[in-house]
DNA sequence: AATGAATGAGCATTCATTCAT
DNA sequence: TATGAATGAATGCTCATTCAT
């Protein structure tokens, strides 16, 4: 789950497994082990032991290194949240029409939820305990702050090519994409429960897929 | 929620509250606090402790009536679950034309959702636990069945004269709203944390629900 | 299990049945519960609750009628006692020849040991608790008395006939014979794990009586 | 019980009395409280807390070694179980003429249950329980094996040299032996109960293992 | 005589965290 | 940097017993 994406450490990978003390593998190795736990169990769910013994170190590094459980949970948090943003900028959405340019950020976004199950239960988890520890990352506020310029680019355009309404707030769509891409995946177990369907069965899932974009287009459609 | 006492019981409900040995009273009022505290906390995160301080009773009672923290935790969900659902079958949307029909029901749907944060938060607790408690609910699947029927009804009148598209399966449209009326309230507080703005402010969920009846429409609409 | 002799109570049986309540038939139907419960788990081991539950009535006529979980453990134990001595009365031994006599009492209380298990783990329960309880049991000692007088007679008339060794002290002879017939019965579980024999199999048993018999009766010899 | 430290850990043995993190040390300290509290209270009144107080440790480290109450129970019975077998190695028995190695065995035997009540009252309370947890420890059963061997043995040369009969069973033998040790222990306080007599006495001991001793002879001899 | 409801004290166990090496 | 050992404060749960009817 959730290798690193950066090119800068790969170019030393194999002096890195030769070192035999590497904090900066310790953590991200830490990292994941506990974004799986958290993601899984909840903050109060999760076992500091059940952490520590499915990684590489002592229960003790993790202190070390996170100060304790609640800043574990904070750096799964934002390393999370931090992913999803960062992929955001690769889509040059800027670059398409505005009918092709929603209809990508939705797809994206859709499939991003889709495949990072572990990120909705986290956002689904600190909810639960009113967003107070993703309000104590300094990054979080302006990392969203450029998902809604986006949008709103998105909008104008529309607006000016006379394809969209020029009635529609930009959070709102967003929190409308959201809601659609989200519950199907936080949700999907008591989903499946009440309606006897796995909503990530890949049939339906194509099927939602087409629906989420869908509804999107008709809202903001003049 | 709990409301004080069934037609039965009518007569004598000023002295009852005088009785001391009242197993209803007793039951519903560690119902009432468990609901508070499990919604509060989650599954893992609630206190029976807690629970019992807050109740008329103690302790060990809530062991005699519930046999454990997850029995107690069934009984909530149980309670939970049904209240919605019983609530759907007083709206008398067969009575409407399709499109009135779907705009209530949406409405309702909105409303329920935005009064009731306490529901909407179990949901999420037990999707983190896969479900599985509700799962155990024998009443649960055939309460839902009543809810896509609804949808089902709706859908076919408006195909029927004319209104709707004749491609929608209920259970989607079942999700798409529910999704829409979910993700505001139960991710109200990373999205507060995002962007700076209450979902729950009167002047924002009217123009929630306003967006959300119209995106519905928008969506079945021919 | 342990069905009354007592002739006085036999004759209205009849009428007992009918009865609506029955204090005697109550309290010996908790006895016979009781000594089950407290023979498979011990004092401490045993539940109240575990006892009412297999009872006719109520955890509160237990309280009623024995006063505490002790209480009733006290009048098992009594029971219980009371039996084994009552049946060595009936023996007639001394109309035996020493000998006779000596290989029928060694009969008499293998026989008893091994068909009596809950008296055999009522002992062994009494002993973990230093015998504190059979202690507070006003008739026990007498009761005891009894027995060792048939042993004296025993002894006193094989000494006579010069059939008996004339050094052998009553109790004593009466502890070697207990303990033979005791430990087997008691620790059968241990000696089963052990050996993978299993002391009570029909085979064993009859081997082991004539065993016991043999070493008392060479014990004694001249 | 618990003799202080082996041969390896002899030289700094003084060091180690300071020394606070001492595992082994720690362990033997909770095994020989434990030792004590389950003997004398058994399996289900044994309090986890009162072992814990009379520790040099806290109750956390007790769960920490041993896992559970009865992983605790098990560990005590280990330990004491395999005293016993180890003492039994050490008699060479094998050496002495058949008679005298059986008077020998014997007196062993005696005096090890006289010595170890706490091993005579262990065995008990695992006979309550159904001997469940001695079945678990995997060397149960080939320990007891060796004391059938040293039996066997004596049998075997006292039938050769005729001073033996031919028709005993080298396992009922030990049972025999073993009742006649174990019972005068085990059963004391019923005993002192029943004759005001207490058979840990020393005068009483001395002739009840004269007697234990006799009683075998005179039942082997042909 | 009989009963379901209620209770306080106690019980085994777990948890996040820190110490000594 | 790294680790096994150690801990105090809870945590979920049970028990023998009593109350109100």
């Amino acid at each position: 789950m959730a290798r690193p994406a950066a090119s800068a450490e790969r170019n030393d990978a194999q002096s890195e497994s030769r070192r035999k003390y590497d904090p900066e593998q310790t953590k991200r190795n830490i990292l994941e082990v506990a974004t799986a736990e958290f993601s899984a169990m909840g903050l109060a769910g999760a076992r500091v032991d059940a952490i520590a013994e499915r990684t590489n170190t002592t229960k003790r590094m993790l202190y070390y290194y996170f100060g304790s459980k609640e800043g574990l949970y904070e750096a799964v948090l934002d390393k999370v949240y931090g992913d999803i943003r960062a992929l955001e900028l690769d889509l040059h959405i800027d670059e398409l029409d505005p009918t092709d340019g929603l209809r990508r950020l939705v797809e994206f976004t859709f499939d991003y939820h889709d495949r990072h199950r572990d990120f909705v239960r986290l956002v689904t988890i600190e909810n639960i305990h009113g967003a107070k520890y993703i309000e104590r990352l300094k990054t979080f506020r302006s990392r969203n702050a450029s998902a809604i310029r986006t949008i709103e680019d998105l909008l104008a355009r529309g607006v000016a090519s006379g394809a969209f309404r020029d009635d529609i707030d930009p959070i709102d769509l967003h929190l409308l994409i959201s809601s659609m891409c989200f519950h199907r995946v936080g949700n999907r177990h008591t989903f499946g429960a009440a309606f006897g369907r796995d909503p990530s069965h890949p049939r339906l899932r194509a099927r939602h897929r087409e629906m989420v974009v869908d509804a999107t287009l008709r809202f903001v459609k003049k």
